[in-house]
RNA sequence: GGGGUGGUAGUUCAGCUGGUUAGAACGCCUGCCUGUCACGCAGGAGGUCGCGAGUUCGAGUCUCGUCCAUCCCGCCA
């Protein structure tokens, strides 16, 4: 079967029926129990675990000399155990290798941590510095077996869809209006930088006016911002662009890949088509544009009841025409300070002045609040909120997107609460996807004092809404998509401007890009865009984040073989480094050493 | 750039209101052991308490600074 290698089995696959079978072993020393008469040794590749029985009389020497991890090739026949030694919890646990020849192909030092379950509590530092040994243990071993199965998947999918897989270019030009960039300076080039792509947005773009009409890409991004558990400065995202699609078809293509993927991957059913929900109903009802769908905890709009109110801070935000959301929490009554405090932080550290409650506890109103309250708004809350014993009600009144998005936070804080006192159930084999769609073309930035892309310039808007460009371009609703699981962003995408002249009109007449600057930066693709362009679209998805919530982890890095710290280092590399004078003076450069004020 | 948490044997941790020679488990070393699979038994080695100042008769413990890690906010079109 093996073409390679002189292993005839690995440890994974012996059982009964090779009983007396001659076998090769190779692998690692996971564990040696040496009884003085009698030796025992798990040996472990890739595929699993044998046990082998080793005679001192024969070995006494190298039975000496080996330690755990050391690397050994064995020969030995194959036995049935002894019924009362079967061991149940291993695959291979009938049988046995009773070696006849050993040979040491490595001693292993001592280790430096354990690599048993106690590896999961070593500090992340010392497993990254030894990644090499940290990806020896099984749970990183299958999530990158995993990694690869996904790949493989979306590889054979697309290829069935009628996909391209190109590769694109990592040094790109400077496009400033993104992400941070990594800059690369060119030795041809004296005083001038390439970047690493933040994504190949307008590389797929240019390839489907090249006529590719169906791209794909498991493309390396980079982003020199700061890190999280969710984000690395080089990450894996399945990039694809189709020509001649509309939004639907999107849909249906991505719905099958996840589809497809839950089910080879994890044997789960994904029924489609998935929920989509408009951005405005994802803010109302759940305070974000990545809800989690997993839990209820939905807001309400009380606005109205609070026109004129006694209690002048609601009342001064109806007037101003902001909101006042209300987050209804069944069997809260009992809220201790200390889940207060947590919620109020949540919600202080989004900006909000602070959080009004009211509990209603033996049937009476317990809040600061209640004091300015009229019987007629208690009657209308109680209504509309369907209000019972031991409800417990938190309240925001901001402006309409800033109200939706403390209250957001607070409601996931909450979750995280009443998992804590075990009243919510959420779990992570739960996988709840949803698109939000209808996101506004445009942002206005108070600090710019202009309008910004929501996501990217390229967006076409909504056809039915272009005449409002010229009005009311906030209004404008963007052809644009986000893939979203569990409260988390798998990706986004959208329907391109494929029109050389709607284009030029976003930068320079809504985005006021100057128009030497529009040149300087999209000149060719405007050009190309009047080459004829087929009308496209695309998406790309998050990799790590895919696979990570498929391996029911939350950091990505755990799905990536090398990643990097917090602080963007290679601990096991000690890379970023210092380089060479020569090297620097060879690009013209020279660091200056950085001033704070 | 800002905030939270943490840093004590190789590893994971304990170390109380500051007070003898800083402990445990696992790992490591030596010896014994023919049915273990977290093998067992006996013995042993192993520490600049992240680093630097300060308070104090006395600091792992208190204060300040600093470094590192991690989580979050800003940022991520």
């Amino acid at each position: 079967m093996r073409e390679f290698g002189k292993r005839t089995h690995d440890c994974g696959t012996l059982n009964k029926l090779h009983q007396k079978e001659s076998v090769v072993l190779m692998g690692w020393i996971q564990s040696l129990r040496d009884h003085g008469g009698l030796c025992f040794i798990d040996l472990r590749d890739r595929e699993g675990i044998t046990q082998l029985v080793l005679d001192p009389n024969l070995f006494k020497d190298e039975i000496d000399k080996l330690k755990t991890e050391s690397v050994i090739e064995v020969h030995g026949t194959v036995e049935l155990r002894p019924i009362e030694t079967v061991n149940p919890h291993l695959p291979t646990g009938e049988i046995e290798v009773h070696v006849n020849t050993l040979m040491i192909h490595n001693i292993c030092q001592t280790l430096p941590f354990p690599l048993d379950e106690k590896a999961e509590k070593v500090s992340e530092d010392l497993r990254l510095t030894y990644r090499y040994l940290d990806l020896r243990r099984k749970p990183n071993q299958d999530r990158l077996r995993l990694r690869h199965r996904a790949s493989n998947v979306i590889r054979n999918y697309l290829d069935e869809q009628g996909f391209f897989e190109i590769e694109t270019p990592a040094l790109f030009k400077s496009t400033p209006e993104g992400a941070r960039e990594f800059l690369v300076p060119s030795r041809l080039n004296p005083g001038q930088c390439y970047a690493l792509t933040q994504s190949p947005q307008q590389y797929k773009q240019m390839l489907m006016v090249a006529g590719m009409e169906r791209y794909f890409s498991l493309a390396k991004c980079f982003r020199d911002e700061d890190l999280r558990a969710d984000r690395q400065p080089e990450f894996t995202q399945i990039d694809m662009e189709l020509s001649f699609i509309d939004r639907e078809d999107v849909y249906a293509l991505i719905e099958g890949l996840i589809a497809k993927l839950w089910k080879t991957c994890l044997n789960v059913d994904i029924k489609t088509p998935l929920l989509r929900m408009p951005f405005k109903e994802a803010m109302n009802r759940f305070g974000s544009d990545k809800p989690d769908m997993r839990f209820g905890l939905e807001f309400q709009d009380v606005t109205s009841i609070f026109k004129g109110s006694g209690f002048k801070v609601f009342a001064s935000v109806v007037e101003k025409g902001d909101v006042i959301k209300v987050l209804k929490v069944e069997n809260f009554a009992d809220m201790t300070a200390g889940e207060l405090a947590a919620l109020e932080q949540s919600a202080k550290h989004m900006g909000a002045k602070g959080l009004a409650f009211i509990k209603i506890k033996e049937g009476e109103w317990k809040s600061p609040l209640t004091k300015f309250l009229s019987e007629n708004e208690k009657q209308a809350l109680t209504d509309q909120l369907q209000l019972k014993e031991n409800d417990c009600l938190f309240f925001m009144a901001d402006r309409w997107e800033k109200a939706c998005t403390i209250l957001g936070k607070v409601r996931l804080e909450l979750a995280e609460i009443l998992k804590k006192r075990g009243t919510l159930n959420v779990s992570d084999q739960d996988y709840k996807f949803l698109w939000v769609v209808d996101f506004p073309l445009l942002t206005y930035d108070e600090e710019q004092k202009k309008f910004v892309a929501t996501h990217h310039p390229f967006t076409s808007p909504v056809k039915e809404d272009i005449p409002l460009l010229q009005t009311d371009p906030h209004r404008v609703r963007g052809q644009h998509y986000d893939l979203v699981l569990n409260g988390i962003e798998l990706g986004g995408g959208s329907i391109r401007i494929h029109n050389s002249d709607l284009q030029r009109f976003i930068f320079e007449n809504i985005l006021n890009i100057p128009s030497d600057v529009v040149e300087n930066r999209f000149g060719y693709m405007l050009k190309a865009f009047s080459f004829g362009a087929p009308p496209h679209g695309g998406i790309a998805l998050g990799f790590d984040r895919l696979v990570a919530l498929m391996a029911g982890t939350h950091s990505i890095r755990d799905v990536i073989a090398f990643p990097k710290t917090q602080r963007g280092q290679d601990l096991m590399s000690m890379s970023p480094g210092v380089v060479d004078a020569k090297q620097l003076s060879d690009l013209g450069l020279q660091f200056i050493p950085k001033v704070s004020l």
